[in-house]
DNA sequence: CTGGGGAAGGGGCCC
DNA sequence: CGGGCCCCTTCCCCA
């Protein structure tokens, strides 16, 4: 005989445990924040810690202490509390963070529950864009606010650094309601329940992709949201048609995007912009459900198709907006390209030393820069060198050229090796994209061992039949 | 500590 | 719409 209740309640009761520091047995300190936890269920829930546990668990009498300086505190804290309860306060702000110190910590579910939260926000967006465009400028104007609402009610809470200050029911940012069921970790009955972790604007741990996460906001803009939540809880933001004047978020944070309206006509003229910076797209409650693709980019977006008057001309130009920025870009394509530096898809792998990149065009400028030795200049002199005068120089799978009297100055034309004679670099198999997305500095690492090979100092004449022979062996992954 | 250079990465835009 | 080029900024390494 087997009691459902069991298991919760067990969770609960390590729960509470852990709030209350009892048995607590290691020690989290992130940012200088110290999360109490009890490692048999860390090392249960996280790659990492199991294997972090595994190595020390000779000392398993001892208090275990981790230190992250990887990801924010207010993440961890969301993933802790997913550890402890099961669930998962996902928002368009961390579910990036979120999911690079998932990825961080090896855990799995919640990685896939991120990308899925990625996926379906897309989703969702597509098909508010389809029906956007079915709509007439007058039906736009009726209806179009019910469905910034909902859009708003994703995304409001993701961009205000101020969710901390929001009552819990206002954290539906916790992905509530029939919009984002499908991430939907909260039993519906609990979500009111459920404390929300801050969630502070923070750049980190994704540096290269913070400047598009919220970042262009101002304190203006965030505050006004947080009071507009305030004034509304969560089940409405999703499901009820507010006053047009919600959509009205403002916006004027982002000067470069003023201007934006709805619709062609002067009466869309106040809503202007109130739109394009959270809520550009209309959106729609009962088309939100989320549809599935393999690919997270082939049913894509189009995230926000916006229309919008410009200075210049009245002709009103297609715009997309990125979901996860205020960055909008003018094609489709381009914001495909765009959102990848926010989901950290890299799905172009060198084949010559395994980094991987986000963009074919860098993947291609990078193999041509090291390992083509591309640029006919010495690297030691930066003088030009031809065939004649100089020689590519292969250093692991980097190569460059030296002049004659930089080779002879190095002392290293002894090492010169007949490039038939000396294979290529072994490739890294291409990885599924859908489930080798790397994740912030983990392609370092790859490329710190591959193209260290000082030990492997190869010459070779110039020649650029070699190379092209070469390329045929080590060439990008261009499709 | 600082400045220079290389590489990576992001955006605009043409083909 | 993808590929690719150009330009720019940022980061990192090294002298």
């Amino acid at each position: 005989m087997e009691i459902s209740s069991h298991q919760s309640h067990l969770l609960q009761q390590l729960n509470e445990q852990r709030k209350q520091d009892l048995f607590c047995d290691c020690s989290i300190l992130v940012e200088g924040k110290v999360f109490k936890a009890h490692r048999n269920v860390l090392f249960a829930s996280s790659g990492y810690f199991k294997m972090l546990l595994s190595q020390g668990s000779k000392e398993a009498s001892q208090p275990t202490t981790a230190t992250f300086q990887a990801f924010s505190s207010e993440t961890f804290s969301v993933i802790l509390d997913f550890v402890y309860s099961g669930k998962l306060s996902l928002t368009g702000q961390n579910v990036i963070e979120v999911m690079s110190a998932a990825s961080y910590l090896q855990m799995t579910d919640v990685i896939s529950v991120c990308k899925t939260f990625i996926k379906s926000s897309l989703d969702i967006s597509e098909k508010e864009k389809d029906r956007y465009f079915s709509l007439s400028d007058k039906e736009v104007n009726s209806n179009g606010v019910d469905r910034l609402c909902l859009y708003s009610a994703g995304w409001r809470t993701e961009n205000s650094p101020q969710a901390s200050h929001l009552s819990p029911e206002q954290g539906t940012c916790i992905v509530s309601g029939n919009t984002w069921t499908n991430f939907n970790y909260y039993p519906a009955a609990q979500r009111n329940a459920q404390p929300l972790p801050k969630h502070d604007q923070r750049p980190e741990p994704l540096k290269k992709t913070s400047r598009h996460l919220g970042l262009h906001q101002t304190s203006d803009v965030l505050h006004y949201k947080s009071s507009k939540l305030e004034e509304r809880p969560s089940e409405s933001m999703s499901l009820a048609s507010p006053p047009e004047d919600d959509v009205q978020i403002d916006s004027e944070g982002d000067s470069g995007h003023a201007g934006y309206q709805y619709g062609q006509g002067s009466d869309t003229v106040s809503r202007s912009l109130a739109v394009s910076q959270e809520q550009d797209s209309p959106h729609s409650v009962g088309k939100s459900k989320s549809s599935k693709g393999d690919e997270p980019y082939t049913s894509m977006p189009s995230v926000l198709g916006v229309m919008g008057n410009w200075a210049d001309d009245d002709l009103p130009r297609m715009r997309f907006k990125c979901p996860f920025c205020t960055h909008v870009v003018k094609r489709k394509a381009d914001l495909k390209r765009h959102l990848r530096c926010h989901t950290g898809e890299r799905p172009y792998p060198c084949e010559a030393c395994g980094k991987r990149f986000s963009r074919l065009d860098h993947l291609s400028s990078h193999f041509r820069t090291i390992h083509q030795a591309c640029k006919p200049i010495c690297r030691k002199c930066k003088r030009h060198v031809t065939e004649m005068t100089g020689q590519v120089v292969q250093e692991g799978t980097r190569r460059y050229r030296l002049c004659n009297e930089c080779l002879s100055e190095a002392g290293i034309d002894s090492i010169r090796i007949d490039l038939d004679t000396e294979p290529p670099p072994e490739f890294p198999l291409e990885e599924d994209k859908d489930s080798s997305w790397n994740y912030g500095d983990d392609n370092k690492s790859d490329v710190e061992i591959v193209e260290d090979g000082s030990s492997d100092l190869v010459i070779q004449q110039v020649d650029d039949s070699d190379d092209e022979a070469e390329e045929k062996d080590i060439k990008p992954n261009i499709r």
